[in-house]
RNA sequence: CGGGAUGUAGCGCAGCUCGGCUAGCGCGCCUGCCUUGGGCGCAGGAGGUCCCGGGUUCAAAUCCCGGCAUCCCGACCA
């Protein structure tokens, strides 16, 4: 392709709405432009390295027995009150004003309700399908270029099995695939444990880039390879200790005090003895939840245990509920509390936490003795630095991007839409469901965040939008000309993808800094000092080296290039 | 949905505090000449509902009220 036809917008200037790289950087190299919050429309280079993303993707899926569907974005409402997922999406799924349709945010149930119509056996099971297209969400708070936006274009695979092993396979199969198509496309990825969120089912996992930009937070162990989802880690801090002295319940005048910092300071006490009070509402009912010190509260594991929305409670709550403000609540002489313990106060005597009484605490509370516990959980959040809990090294808290989620639904979906197969029995049985995703545009934007320099892109050979990036340098010399356009041609003899510079009306400084910010691996640069000398010179984009070799020569070099 | 910022030519910005504008600068764009190895130079030129609506005033980009949009932080995020 000539880049004197071709549309390839490039901006000198950063557009001041971008803020992070890849964001910058698609802009500036004419990859894509804004519509709206969220919402871009992709010029033809950057929707040439988006096919590039879709075909790895759909290689590797077709390489798992994947079989790739087509499906319609336009939902009937209906079908989403079936499994009442209208509500669990609220306000982030689109509806449509003039018809009872929605934008689909995601294809659980369109795949089921296709499974229900035409799967009756386990002789058609297993089944993989996915699809490649856009999703619609009405993100509150688009951000980071395409990184988070209101439509997207998603890779989601759904499994359909007859048995929970036949999900195990096809999860692990999903597993398998992902590391090679995060791999085929150049990134440096890793894998954690995750809450499965709204999504219902078990075992979760993300594949995720680590990136200060990243809205997720993840635990990692560099020395044993543990990972986690700040949602759900955990680590191998110590548990409270039971004392063997068992002491009376005392009243302490605690004047002013009320963070457990405070607390801590006035009574001159460990940490570990202060149980946290914090109350949250299920509905109209309340939940205490104890916490060790200044243990932060995980919601997301709160969420995993009450397994029903829950909201922090508000200050007049608090005082008609337990006749006291925040900082001065506690487990004791509670009506109608469910009383929730994380596990590192499992068992504890000897704890001091608030009265129910502004301005006072009782100490020596035993939780065995003194309070009818609901149960005990994991419900902190950790921190970085604490122990592995597998191999009790320091762990790292970072920020990431989340590239691809794999899910093991399970039937939720197929019971609350009565997707059923009869088993060699004859007997009717819900179709076991996983469910996987991957952010296309993601990957490209992850990759630039991860492959680039000042002066632009540098592009892996397998995602480039061309193979090689031929530059006329002097737009005036005959011979320079005669022979880009030789090469031009005999390139795409040779099945080499060519951008020709062969613009006459920009100086040789201008298409080397478009040549940069594009950051096609290979430049193949004609100018008038090699070529009289027959000269040509070769510059590999992400190294910066540069080879001088015969024009001859040109063609087989490329084309090691591109093979090594 | 809370907090903050911004909105002036295709892009990046100045002007706004203290009303006087016939709105300016750089880049880009068009024409001509020139130059040709790191976003050339010179000359000429086109391009604006100053986000929208209302108000104050002799006079509003500028002051006041309302709205919208975009970005950032937070909340949320399958």
């Amino acid at each position: 392709m000539r880049l004197s036809k071709i549309f390839i917008p490039t901006l000198k200037e950063i557009p001041s709405d971008a803020l992070i790289p890849s964001h910058q950087l698609m802009l500036r190299a004419g990859m894509i432009r804004p519509l709206g919050a969220g919402v871009y429309s992709f010029l033809p280079l950057g929707y040439r390295i988006l096919k590039k993303v879709m075909e790895i993707i759909r290689d590797e899926m077709d390489a798992i027995g994947g079989q790739e569907f087509h499906l319609p974005a336009l939902n009937p409402i209906e079908l989403w009150e079936e499994t009442g997922r209208v509500k669990d999406f609220g306000d982030t799924m689109f509806h449509l004003k003039n018809r009872p349709l929605v934008l689909a945010p995601t294809h659980e149930e369109v795949i089921c309700s296709i499974a229900k119509n035409h799967i009756k056996s386990y002789r058609d099971l297993p089944q993989i399908w996915y699809q490649i297209q856009m999703k619609f969400r009405n993100e509150p708070r688009p951000r980071s270029g395409v990184i988070r936006g209101r439509q997207f274009i998603m890779k989601d695979a759904y499994t359909l099995d007859a048995t929970w092993e036949g999900l195990d396979k096809g999860y692990d199969l999903h597993a398998e695939a992902y590391k090679k198509i995060f791999s085929r496309a150049g990134l440096k990825f890793f894998i954690v444990g995750a809450s499965s969120g709204a999504m219902g089912g078990s075992a979760s996992q993300e594949f995720m880039v680590e990136s200060e930009s990243g809205e997720d937070t993840c635990a990692l162990c560099d020395q044993c390879g543990y990972a986690a989802n700040l949602e759900v880690a955990t680590s191998n801090m110590p548990k409270a200790q039971r004392d063997a002295e068992i002491k009376p319940i005392e009243e302490i005048h605690t004047p002013n005090v009320g963070t457990i910092d405070e607390l801590k300071e006035f009574l001159k006490v460990d940490e570990q003895r202060l149980a946290k009070s914090l109350v949250y509402m299920q509905d109209k009912n309340p939940i205490l939840i104890l916490m060790m010190g200044n243990d932060q509260l995980n919601e997301t594991k709160l969420l995993s245990v009450i397994k029903s929305a829950v909201r922090p409670s508000q200050a007049e709550e608090l005082k008609t509920l337990t006749g006291a403000d925040a900082g001065s609540i506690g487990p004791l002489g509670l009506q109608g509390f469910k009383i929730i313990v994380d596990k590192r106060l499992e068992g504890a005597n000897n704890l001091i936490s608030g009265a129910n009484k502004n301005d006072y605490h009782i100490g020596n509370i035993d939780l065995q003795r003194d309070v009818k516990v609901d149960g005990y959980y994991d419900l902190r959040t950790i921190n970085a630095g604490e122990p592995c809990l597998k191999c009790g090294k320091p762990l790292r808290v970072v920020n990431a991007i989340e590239l691809g989620h794999i899910f093991k639904l399970g039937t939720k979906y197929s019971d609350a839409m009565h997707a059923y197969y009869l088993d060699e029995n004859g007997k009717e049985k819900p179709i076991i469901m996983g469910s996987y995703g991957i952010g296309v545009e993601r990957i490209m934007a992850c990759y630039i965040e991860q492959n680039h320099d000042k002066h632009g892109i540098m592009w892996s050979k397998a995602l480039s939008p061309y193979h090689v990036h031929l530059i006329q340098v002097n737009s005036n010399h005959e011979k320079v000309v005669q022979t880009a356009e030789h090469l031009y041609e005999k390139l795409q003899q040779s099945l080499v993808d060519v951008l020709f510079d062969d613009r006459n009306d920009v100086s040789p400084g201008f298409k080397f800094k478009d040549a940069d910010l594009l950051g096609i691996p290979l430049q193949v640069i004609v100018g008038e000092k090699n070529l009289a000398h027959g000269n040509i010179e070769l510059k590999e984009r992400s190294t910066g080296k540069r080879d001088i070799v015969e024009i001859s020569k040109v063609v087989s070099y490329v084309e090691k290039f591109l093979e090594s």
